[in-house]
RNA sequence: GGGCGAUUAGCUCAGUUGGUAGAGCGUCUGCUUUACACGCAGAAUGUCGGCGGUUCGAACCCGUCAUCGCCCACCA
């Protein structure tokens, strides 16, 4: 039975020179867990320190930013571990909705099918079996790289209790009048066939080339109806630029500006759809800029947002002219059962030839792509199911101004209160397979049965109709994010009143990074705060993006992504830690240098080094963890000059640590640790003892005390680096 | 159109509450010193982006400009 963690790691490797980082790692984690230390420990009167992991979504391997996210985490962890507080760090991973579903999609689409040809139930088993693996895969890693959390509390977003929250946790909210289904204008996407939220309408980083099409729209004089506007007609027309000419087929008007002295007497008119034939009415709106185009401006309501605003504002129609495959449906005429991109092709070739096209410009402008797939998205008309977050946000809002809740840099609270104070109410529901089940049931007069399960939705439907009617579950599942956002109570047995849940929630600190400060802190703060009346966490770290060696974003695309075992398998974990920690300030991104590697790697080296001379010149190895030199001796004057100088730097160096990571000012504790143990400990400290330990034996005896408190002190501070 | 970040040694970056600048890598000079060449001893290198201000004193605070980058936003 092994005692100690030297027995574990001179069990695994002999103290020969170069350190092999391969040979001590996994035992020594092996070890570390078999021996509960990830556990939080009994002790009911200390307040616990308590991280939820940011769920690895299960689509793949993990990247250099989870190896960031787990050292940072892992370091809070295992300082807090070491200042004796019970902690808890829980593990578990992320369903990933539209993300996972959409990397099964294509592996279907190899063989050529789509989801549809399996069917819902042998997708989502699809997927299942995906999970499988790269779950395991994924913890895998995590373990590499140290990370020392209870995976005897292991979640998964979809697991059965997660499952039970998310329904939980809906009804309420639906209850509550803070959940509502509506028809729309929400963000589309033709690929995934689903809505998706504002935030997973991504742009690319330049402006796009597209074109501006000048269109004559033909003022109604009398009983014409034929909107075509050959040259030598002498019709009157008004003249709009778009975008997007397909779209005319769901135009409901025409706009200018009130006091636009130009088209001043058309107000009122009405002109001729061109394509379609269709009468609109002219209106003015002071939306319409009059320095743009011509000044005068196509309404869609049913496909552009600003549009739907002006549609309300008239109490104008809103016409859908999309399938959801992004196909023209039967509004569009003849254009019906064309994609969308076909049909701008073949409108502004019909209008052309009809002569109701002036000129086309070219121009340059952002268009909106599915963050997953890069289709490019259409804004339409749908019936889904929304949050009103603008209810939730404002207490969300005031944890952060009033401290309850702190963000670390600070900087990012305004960021944050920027993205709160103008949210808008979230599309929580998603056309897809792979998720929540949205947990409503629908009566044959399509009134609404919110309910745990099936069979309580039933017992509903028999009072709500004083008979047994059948009833049909919504199709659609829930954003990925919507349970993300319990996460940090589902994970500790919320809405069950738990030990787990009275004890340990809430959390201490929520680590990650940046970019996903909407999609998952902003989430988990207003419906944590809802749901449980209590802030989530009292700290959210945000770490920066890590770049490749040139300072680039890592992705697919450019092939640049490193994986985190490569790294290990090279380095050692201990190096590719110290790294993460040493190279990273909050908030900043920064770029992942193997110089810095290899610096690292070679510190692992110069303590490994330093570690086994120590080891060398005791007589015995110490077997308790007590302290061989007390700060009292210090005084009595039977320590040299270089033995005071060392214990003093080492001490300074403790409070110095302690108040850095207190800080969260990882990275300069970190580096701090190295200059010393390298500049003083081992290259001053340990020179000066080969002297001293040619001395007498009271002076071998006293740099033997020094040599091994320090060592062993300086490596306890480094423990939660490495 | 708003907001934010970066600009410090040849390169990549630190710099905790303002006290005449630091690390790694690189360069140069010596070292096969019995823990380590993934090493040791020593050396050189910076008007801390520009300008102005506050201060006894500023890389750090304030203003302004410049370059690069990011985020948010409904200009067809």
């Amino acid at each position: 039975m092994k005692q100690n963690a030297i027995d574990t790691i001179l069990a695994a490797a002999d103290l020969s020179k170069p350190y092999d980082a391969q040979a001590v790692e996994q035992p020594l984690y092996a070890w570390w867990e078999a021996s509960g230390y990830f556990k939080p420990r009994d002790d009911a009167h200390r307040q616990p320190f308590v991280i939820a992991i940011p769920p690895p979504n299960v689509t793949g391997a993990l990247h250099t930013g989870h190896g960031l996210t787990n050292t940072v985490e892992d370091i809070l962890i295992r300082w807090h571990r070491m200042l004796g507080e019970p902690t808890l760090w829980i593990p578990g991973t992320d369903h990933a909705g539209i993300a996972t579903q959409n990397v099964v999609e294509k592996l279907l689409a190899k063989d050529g099918q789509t989801r549809h040809d399996l069917g819902r139930e042998l997708f989502v088993e699809n997927v299942w079996e995906w999970k499988d693996r790269y779950h395991g895969r994924i913890t895998d890693q995590l373990k590499r790289l140290g990370t020392s959390a209870d995976w005897d509390r292991e979640r998964f977003t979809l697991d059965e209790g997660l499952s039970h929250a998310v329904r939980v946790a809906f009804k309420r909210l639906y209850d509550d009048g803070l959940i509502y289904r509506g028809s729309y204008l929400v963000n589309w996407c033709p690929r995934c066939m689903s809505a998706i939220s504002d935030l997973e309408v991504v742009y690319r980083d330049e402006p796009e080339q597209g074109h501006l099409w000048y269109i004559r729209y033909k003022l109604v004089e009398g009983n014409d109806n034929d909107w075509r506007l050959p040259k030598e007609s002498s019709a009157r027309a008004i003249t709009i630029a778009t975008t997007r000419p397909e779209t005319l087929l769901a135009d409901t008007a025409i706009a200018v500006h009130p006091e636009d002295e130009r088209y001043r007497d058309l107000i009122g008119r009405e002109v001729l759809l061109p394509a379609l034939g269709r009468r609109i009415p002219i209106i003015a709106d002071e939306y319409v800029d009059r320095e743009f185009g011509t000044g005068a401006l196509k309404i869609t309501p049913g496909h552009d947002p600003n549009d739907y605003a002006v549609g309300e504002r008239h109490k104008l129609q809103k016409i859908n002219m999309l399938n959801t495959n992004g196909t023209i449906n039967a509004a569009g005429g003849p254009y019906a059962g064309m994609d969308r991109f076909d049909a701008r092709k073949q409108i502004v070739a019909d209008l052309e030839a009809a002569g109701n096209l002036v000129k086309v410009e070219p121009h340059l402008m952002k268009i909106g792509r599915c963050e997953r797939c890069d289709t490019i998205v259409e804004p339409l008309i749908s019936t889904q199911w929304f949050l009103k977050s603008t209810v939730l946000a404002g207490p969300a809002i005031a944890a952060v101004r009033e401290g309850r809740t702190t963000i670390v840099p600070e900087r990012f609270d305004k960021i944050y209160y920027h993205w709160m104070e103008n949210i808008r109410d979230w599309c929580i529901s998603r056309q897809l397979w792979w998720g929540h089940r949205i947990p409503v049931w629908y009566g044959p007069d399509q009134t609404q049965f919110v309910a745990l399960d099936e069979a309580e939705a039933e017992q509903q439907a028999l009072q709500h109709y004083g008979k047994q009617v059948k009833i049909e579950q919504d199709e659609d599942v829930l954003d990925t994010w919507f349970s993300s956002g319990l996460w940090p109570f589902s994970t500790l047995g919320w809405p069950d009143e738990t030990e787990d849940l009275k004890r340990f929630y809430p959390t201490s600190v929520l680590e990650t990074g940046y970019d996903i400060l909407f999609f998952w802190v902003a989430r988990m703060m207003m419906l944590g705060i809802y749901l449980t009346g209590k802030e989530p966490f009292h700290t959210v770290y945000l770490h920066g993006l890590v770049r490749d060696e040139q300072g680039r974003k890592m992705s697919k695309s450019l092939g640049n992504q490193v994986d985190p075992l490569d790294l290990m398998d090279q380095y050692g974990t201990d190096a590719v830690r110290f790294t993460f920690a040493t190279s990273s300030t909050p908030g900043q991104d920064f770029a992942l240098q193997p110089l810095r590697l290899e610096a690292a790697r070679n510190f692992a080296n110069k303590l490994w080094n330093a570690t086994r001379f120590v080891i060398g010149k005791l007589e015995k190895l110490p077997r308790t963890h007590a302290s061989v030199v007390t700060a009292v001796r210090l005084h009595d004057g039977d320590y040299g000059l270089a033995d005071r100088w060392i214990l003093s730097r080492y001490h300074t160096l403790a409070g110095d640590v302690q108040r850095l990571l207190q800080a969260f000012n990882l990275g300069e504790a970190g580096r701090q640790i190295q200059a010393f143990f390298w500049d003083d400990f081992a290259d001053w400290y340990i020179e000066a003892a080969k002297v001293q330990l040619e001395g007498d034996g009271g002076l071998q005896t006293r740099t033997r005390e020094v040599l091994y408190t320090v060592l062993d002190g300086t490596l306890r501070l480094l423990h939660p680096f490495m």
